[in-house]
DNA sequence: TAGAATTTGAGCAATATGGTCAAATTTAGG
DNA sequence: CCTAAATTTGACCATATTGCTCAAATTCTA
């Protein structure tokens, strides 16, 4: 597992914000010298952190080993309340609202069971949500990509 | 909507694999002057497919406005097969193999519902898959983050 | 407290960037 | 088919950035 001290997550912050963004001003934002920002950023390209290349982060390295699907039923009338709430947890990585059965669909990051235990209860707290289920992603067999549709796109749907 | 030519795709292609390519190397990969990659990068970067943020490409930009999510029942025995079969198709953007009801999540992706259909099909006649049930994506309300975790794990996780 | 590891600041050469420009080429319309 | 507009190209330039080294200073670890 991969640590991460404050010089790497404020590098790590602000190439989320922008990959392409410069070595100098990644320094200027760690407030570190550039030579040291050059070095943290080679470690971070090397520690598979930063997934190919910089865009994505591998947040399993990092800890947060428990991934789940949440679906929540939800009192139409107070959705927006909901939706509001949802965003300020951060373990909250995306949010879909949905047809079929429950009415929210919720992506949960965790570092164990017991964090998402007390994730889930916060949810559940939230005035409008009535009933909520938990679907555990126990392996990925395929990390979110997009190159395939692209190379895709070409030939066909356009 | 945004469109794309070949030279574009080449270059989101690259951006991809390596956010933080050079212009340069970028205009050798779609066989392009410097000056025009240059450009197209600019224009890229203003029509909001390249996303800040996770998540790399907006694909809703470029038109796939259909976004479902399949929970599929697998014979066990031919689970291996059948994950190989769905990374063949390009729609499929993630897998998860999860507990509960079903054993295979997938994340679809589609021009239009019957795009979406055809691919439906196509991986119910997938030997090993049993049944399927589709949700579909109405709306996002939150787009993939990570940022406010990262944000956290300074003061909490870590 | 000693030794190891990291950070810093400086300096340097090679390269990349962002910009301009005129000419060439491609695209779109009539 | 021809013209006008848009895009692309290659050349050029000044400036900024990169990747690298090195010795000194600082911080971390045992």
């Amino acid at each position: 597992m991969v640590r991460l001290d404050d010089v790497d997550l404020k590098i790590l912050l602000a190439l989320i914000r922008d990959p392409r963004i410069q070595v100098s001003e990644l320094a200027d934002e760690a407030g570190v010298a550039r030579n040291t920002a050059q070095s943290r950023l080679r470690r971070l390209q090397r520690s598979e952190v930063l997934r190919e290349g910089g865009r994505d982060i591998d947040l399993g390295v990092l800890g947060y080993d428990v991934l789940a699907f949440v679906t929540l039923e939800v009192n139409h009338r107070e959705l927006d309340a909901v939706i509001t709430a949802l965003r300020q947890i951060p373990n909250v990585l995306e949010i879909h609202e949905t047809s079929g059965r429950g009415d929210v669909w919720v992506r949960l990051i965790a570092t164990d069971t017991h964090q998402l235990q007390s994730v889930l209860r916060q949810i559940l707290r939230i005035k409008g949500v009535t009933r909520s289920e938990t679907t555990f992603a126990l392996h990925s067999h395929l990390a979110y990509r997009t190159a395939p549709l692209l190379e895709h796109y070409a030939e066909h749907d356009h």
